[in-house]
DNA sequence: CCCATGCGTTCCTCATTATGGAACGCCATT
DNA sequence: AATGGCGTTCCATAATGAGGAACGCATGGG
């Protein structure tokens, strides 16, 4: 690890929690180096657009060139491609709110997001990190994925209990799991966000691995056990389309 | 500037330009370095997900780190919040795709996009940049910017060709930019894709400059000057609206 | 009105730290 | 089985990044 490099994306962190702006000084602190120090890393991360002075203040936020380098990314990660068309039929026949993660880490990052209701979609989730205990999701590919990866991921949780609902212990996650690879779909009832219910479902790639997962997502009135009933074959039938078009055999 | 950072940053930089992946080797020779040290620089980006190998490939790419920054930066953005509305409208009321963008640099970056269509946006242009001098938006920006900026930034373009319609010399596009400061918006006539035309007008912060453009875009079936005729005037009110709305005085 | 304070910025010396080369191990190709 | 190309690891060296001190500027309080 070069310590400078490191020094400069950890400001970059610091900048991401703190999307008012931060001076050289504050910087400084945080990171425990001289201001000088800040300094220089600041001017080569403004360099290349990363960070930027807004009008006439002299604190530094993130830089537009994250919104460049957000556009080739999505644009190369080809499973946005490839299961929008599906995500948006299976928005369109639920009602809700579908969202599309893919594993990353210890957590789960949302990739994409449709409602049919509206065309708003600037403060969407998207780009979000969530936990893999108490969402839909993250169950769901924790549930698929090989053992000894699950075990690894199952161990470094640090429970939060988020609501009242929330499980936090590793023995009722484990109970739960075992459920959800025999029903090969997984729940969220209200563990993340009193009122919210999700259903969820695995995403295998062309390896296998559930590296993806999908979710309905809407307020509990909306999703009762007999709406779900409706819902959950048309999510289970999405994944395993998106897995198939992704590459997946079987 | 920090010799490690800018090498870090550089590497990003060629990832981006090479979203199907770079190996430890390619990357040493074009940044001119030993393979330890690209390797090392590689690790220290991987740590912090701006990079990462993906599946058992030993190449690169940018990392999905990438998608959370970007949730920050557009999320911060509140020119997007606060236009949005307004471009929605003026979407619907023209029938035609919108664009937004933000003076950077020696370019503008496209930062929103509304059709009213379709509600496709993964490959929208949102994050490409553009050339300032033969887009519409590029031309409002740049004619309505102070003499002493507009005039370090014209002398900085490099003239390209793009079409046969392209402005490509500095006293056509002088002529060009007084008319826009005269008329309140721009065209761009085929200058930047054939078959294509638009029409632009600026937006001004609440200190008064010009940071961002709206255009209006269409084939050119569609834009004849008849039909201008009526999109112009909702351009030129809608830019003044968002400019009214971001503090702009007058 | 002036001084004190806190900020960003610049400069220079020192030793920390990143560098490059060499050597290794792995894989695929012949 | 041998070769070439790749990623990876290690280590001594000196290049380079770090920190402290000093400056200039703005702000606000006495």
């Amino acid at each position: 690890m070069i310590q400078s490099v490191d020094r400069a994306l950890q400001i970059l962190e610091f900048l991401r929690k703190n999307p008012r702006g931060l001076g050289v000084t504050e910087i400084s602190i945080s990171l425990q180096v001289a201001k000088s120090t800040a300094h220089r890393l600041l001017m080569s991360l403004e360099e290349h657009g990363y960070v930027q002075k807004f009008g006439r203040e002299s604190t530094y936020r993130l830089g537009l060139k994250f919104i460049e380098m957000n556009y080739t990314v999505t644009k190369n990660l080809n499973v946005l491609e490839i299961a929008r068309p599906f995500i948006e039929s299976l928005s369109k026949e639920t009602g809700e709110i579908v969202h599309l993660v893919t594993l990353e880490g210890q957590e789960i990052i949302y990739i994409d997001k449709v409602e049919n209701s509206s065309t708003i979609r600037i403060y969407s989730q998207i780009g979000r990190r969530g936990p893999l205990y108490c969402t839909a999701v993250g169950k769901s590919i924790l549930a698929f994925l090989d053992e000894r990866e699950a075990k690894k991921l199952v161990d470094k949780i640090e429970f939060a209990r988020l609501t009242d609902y929330t499980l936090v212990n590793r023995e009722a996650l484990a109970t739960e799991l075992a459920t959800i690879k025999k029903d090969k779909y997984s729940y969220d009832n209200q563990e993340h966000e009193m009122g919210i219910r999700c259903v969820g479902a695995p995403i295998f790639d062309h390896n296998g691995r559930p590296q993806y997962a999908l979710s309905v997502t809407g307020p509990l009135d909306r999703m009762s056990d007999e709406i779900l009933q409706h819902h959950i074959p048309l999510l289970k039938d999405t994944a395993k389309k998106i897995s198939r078009s992704l590459g997946y055999i079987n």
